[in-house]
DNA sequence: ACTCTCCATGTAATCGATTCCAATCAGGGC
DNA sequence: GCCCTGATTGGAATCGATTACATGGAGAGT
């Protein structure tokens, strides 16, 4: 492979010229300039950016670390950040932490050592050493999704609140007052702000959450049917369960499947995180959806700010419920959805219904759909 | 950041030493090795990977080059990749296509500047110069899913021919007479290779592929909406529809629902690539099933042979028909699916039903499941 | 015509590791 | 007691770029 030596050779040249020229420095003759490129096209010389960065103490390179790439919420995540990245002249390189904080500080570890120009991260759990010590690293980092509390960074996020206490008065509409919660792990924000919100959702209206709703699960499909087996092994099962993430609802569904019962007539069903899936599972779920796009890239914004030495404000979007069928509204006619995923925009807005007619509130008991 | 020549000062030897020390050299006394693993600690010292790379000409790093991180068969191919290639030593750099031959080549032509090992490509079309350049470079390449003809570089991938006959022989014996496809881009082996194994399996049947029942699609949700939306303009729509992947069976999906029709009472419905979502599709859908987990590690590995100089062969594996309810049969009685995504074993198999239930072939006509 | 600028260019240091080669030192064999 | 061998060790080259500094020459100003 050709190096800028060879490339000085061919056009007689010193390699300072053929760098002054290939970065666009002011000074350098037409004559050297023209015989520069020649001899780059004639040898396809490219750069090699492992030495490039050695010394100018640049990779362009960002580093991303999320919980699990199986989610199709990180998933997208992780393509707008890519995209907004690159639009920006960086690369990243993705990290999977499959929930498991050992593999998160792996990734960390890897990435610091390869000196990427920033790190997103999207903690997979409270209190990781590698996490501190990325922080307290001269590397900039900005938190996406999940935070950690008492940490002076940038964090990027959506805010549940108001959409799960839309939630929780969309089932208490139709009817429900036996609410159950799968959660995500306490150690990470997501995991407990989704019950708090939740807990104080119930609350508004006078509904207790009693121990035995509240069932503990780490965002992954597995867990997500495990806690729901419990619930219906209970005496008095919920009514309604809202499950932390998009993977616990899946599992969730396959228990109650699994049980040969229904949703939304035997029991109502409704998830944190939108994905396009959703309008079509049986029956389609009514979700809380994230700006996922604005996510990534105002994460990635940030940390740009942060690398170029411009501060960094933490960002906050609202989230947004989509009311489907799964808890037992009335079905809305069918009609066209649009393909590109939940849309969402940028804007705080109330619950919407999927098919974007006004949605009959209070309209409670469960919903006969099955005479066609 | 402390560098070598930092913890060489602080445990009083030469950078020789140090480095002779981390790389476990022999000849170092145990005096100078514990002064130096003390200086290490001391500075909490980490090797800079760029210069090591840039000395070593080791990146220790592999390329991956998907056509759609949004759809779930790359996805979870990624995660496998990753998986294997860090339990190698080696970290995995994604690139996302988006299914954009421009955007395929800005990323191997990034990668290739970076100085990744190897480079594993799932080429979004046929022939793009970056590829070519790529297999021409000294760094190793490894085709995976799709594949270039003519080109003497290592394939792993899947054979769906067996499973597309078996589908068209499920879809058959269930009276099924008007069956149409809807493909990928022609110029992707995917894309051709999937008509092309349908179109036999038809003929096999002695019934015709008209060129209306062709749909155009290019692996992305809205166009499978569109070729459905023509199929049913026809004057004689299908009455199954064949979707090369799973995104254009989703668009595939909301058309129909679009038009208020039912599946499979009004349309069959049957997809490539099958994921944990479309058991609670409505209906579960009938898929063919890759062995991702297998294509993704088998990948790694011969990837790496090539690195590390030893030769390499092509591995194609088996794809298997996964029969559910979206083309007419009767419902299998509900029962528990492992949430672990489509299980996949190495060896051939013949098309399976969802429940493990023997699959009653040739029980045609459609299936009226809606009576609970 | 002389000097002062300024432009174009080259030389060499530098980034942080690895590694060849030579030097030093201790101990064993004779 | 001397030399040889082998274990440790350090010095310095190297990877491929960027860039500070030095230099040479051309043109302008007086």
């Amino acid at each position: 492979m050709a190096s800028i030596k060879d490339v000085a050779a061919h056009a007689g040249v010193s390699v300072a010229t053929v760098s002054r020229t290939l970065n666009g420095h002011p000074s350098v003759s037409p004559g050297a300039r023209t015989r520069v490129l020649a001899a780059v096209e004639a040898l396809e010389y490219r750069p090699n950016a492992v030495a490039r960065s050695l010394r100018t103490d640049q990779t362009h390179t960002l580093g991303l670390v999320i919980s699990d790439v199986l989610n199709p919420y990180f998933t997208s995540l992780a393509r707008a950040v890519e995209e907004e990245a690159r639009a920006l002249g960086y690369s990243v390189i993705i990290g999977n932490a499959d929930e498991r904080p050992e593999l998160q500080d792996h990734h960390i570890r890897t990435l610091l050592d390869r000196r990427i120009d920033g790190l997103l991260v999207s903690p997979a759990d409270g209190r990781s050493p590698l996490t501190l010590e990325a922080v307290r690293s001269p590397t900039p980092v900005v938190l996406v999704d999940r935070w950690l509390p008492g940490l002076d960074v940038p964090v990027v996020r959506a805010d549940g609140r108001v959409a799960v206490h839309d939630l929780v008065a969309h089932l208490h509409g139709l009817g429900h007052r036996r609410l159950a919660i799968i959660t995500g792990p306490a150690s990470t924000t997501t995991g407990s702000e989704r019950v708090s919100a939740f807990r104080s959702g119930l609350s508004a209206f006078g509904l207790p959450l009693p121990e035995a709703y509240i069932g503990q699960g780490d965002f992954q499909a597995e867990s997500g049917r495990r806690a729901m087996e419990r619930f219906l092994a209970l005496p008095e099962p919920p009514g309604a369960v809202f499950a932390a993430d998009n993977l616990m609802a899946l599992g969730a569904l396959d228990a109650i499947r699994a049980h040969g019962l229904r949703v939304p007539e035997d029991i109502a069903l409704a998830a944190f995180d939108d994905i396009p899936w959703f309008v079509h599972t049986d029956p389609p779920l009514t979700a809380i959806a994230q700006p996922t796009d604005e996510l990534g890239r105002a994460a990635v914004r940030a940390l740009i700010a942060r690398i170029e030495g411009r501060p960094a404000r933490s960002v906050t979007l609202p989230a947004r419920l989509v009311v489907r069928r799964s808890c037992g509204e009335p079905a809305p006619p069918a009609g066209p959805e649009p393909l590109t995923g939940p849309a969402m925009p940028a804007v705080p807005a109330g619950p919407v219904s999927e098919s974007g007619g006004t949605q009959p509130h209070g309209t409670a008991g469960p919903d006969p759909r099955s005479t066609p």
